[in-house]
DNA sequence: AGACAAATCTACTCTGAGTAATTTATACGC
DNA sequence: GCGTATAAATTACTCAGAGTAGATTTGTCT
């Protein structure tokens, strides 16, 4: 620490001298730069946890705290884009696990294992994501996940029913519902494990597929 | 406020200088406060919106930081004491109406609406409690409100399950399922009350008692 | 009466979000 | 080529809120 205020020109980690570095305009890189920014982030939350401030991350990212601020906003505006990533990876994930299903059925039971295993895969940031910041709409806070993920499903469950002549309108809310459901579970088996993960997924599935009424 | 300074021993707001106040001691006041404490802060909460300082807490109450602290613990434990609270009134709230129902199916519809209802009309301090503070544990965080809620739950399931022959193992994650579930779509529902909440409730119980499953 | 303990308020520290002020390099007009 | 305006970075600040230590007053016991 001592050693690195005199090489002030040490071609990796050298603490810049403020001014304007020498090199190209801002517009080009603009966008590249928010990637590593995002990628810096998820890198510093998964190994460090979700508690995380941004001097953290812009240390993390090699740059200091303005140049976060610039490319990717304040604390809310990064929790919305990861939280965006996280929505269209796990998407993805299940997607791909849907399309070599049996059936509905065992569509339904891939994409409840797939949403618990991904999100206890990448716990940090997906506790991050979704219980994350406090932003000043604490609704949108804690939608911030499910809006994305909400969307994939409704898809989903409107093509099925559309498919079979019943009515599609109830998709949106439904795939809300289901996100909740997911989540809630998720969220008790990551603090609990109190049942092995396999069964828990049967379990859900049961629930999700036949509904709670045992009769009529 | 330059008035105030002077009569120092006015009865009602008056700004106490430090030191031992007159009268008992505390241990017979404590759970008193502590009660009165946990009612200003909803009486707070709820005109005020779920963002909000503990001093204002505080002032709200007329005391000072150190006096709700000793009450209630840091700003966790209050979150916890109230999301306790609620899922009470909650619980009570939809218990009163469920027994009344007309059949099994008829109790959910009632749960749905009643959880919809109560939390929609609460829903400042429905927020507070749902996406309430930063604790250390983020998981913690998010179940306070559905570990109430879903005890409740669980054994309303695991008795009716048991009366039909079927197994009660699931009810817990069952009830997490469906407090979820309920959950989100309150969130959802208060963001873009895009469609008519009987409407909603509607969709939600034929969700929660059928399933998504069409066939078989 | 005097010393100690109890209960309270004031005033502080500390952390983190977000921004303003400062510093250095490039670009352009003459 | 030189001087000024502008762009882009860093440092250093403000501000708010959580939580706590220290100052201050009163009750209690010998």
């Amino acid at each position: 620490m001592a050693n690195a205020k005199t090489q002030s020109c040490s071609p990796a980690a050298a603490p810049r001298r403020p001014g304007r570095p020498a090199g190209r305009s801002i517009d080009d890189r603009l966008v590249a730069d928010r990637e590593a920014l995002l990628a810096a982030s998820e890198r510093l939350i998964r190994r460090q946890g979700p508690d995380i401030s941004l001097e953290a991350i812009a240390i993390e990212a090699g740059v200091t705290k303005p140049i976060l601020y610039r490319g990717v906003g304040d604390r809310d505006a990064l929790v919305n884009a990861l939280a965006e990533r996280l929505a269209l990876r796990m998407a993805d994930h299940v997607a791909r696990l849907t399309a070599a299903a049996l059936g509905p059925r065992d569509a339904l039971r891939r994409l409840v294992g797939g949403y618990l295993d991904h999100a206890a895969g990448d716990r940090n940031l997906y506790l991050f994501v979704t219980a994350g910041g406090a932003s000043e709409d604490r609704v949108q806070q804690s939608l911030r996940l499910a809006d994305g993920t909400a969307r994939a499903f409704a898809e989903g469950i409107a093509t099925y029913r559309t498919a079979r002549g019943a009515d599609p309108q109830v998709a949106t809310i439904w795939a809300y519902a289901l996100v909740g459901a997911l989540h809630f579970v998720t969220l008790w088996w990551l603090r609990d494990q109190a049942i092995d993960i396999d069964i828990a997924i049967d379990q859900i599935t049961a629930l999700l597929w036949s509904g709670v009424g045992l009769e009529e």
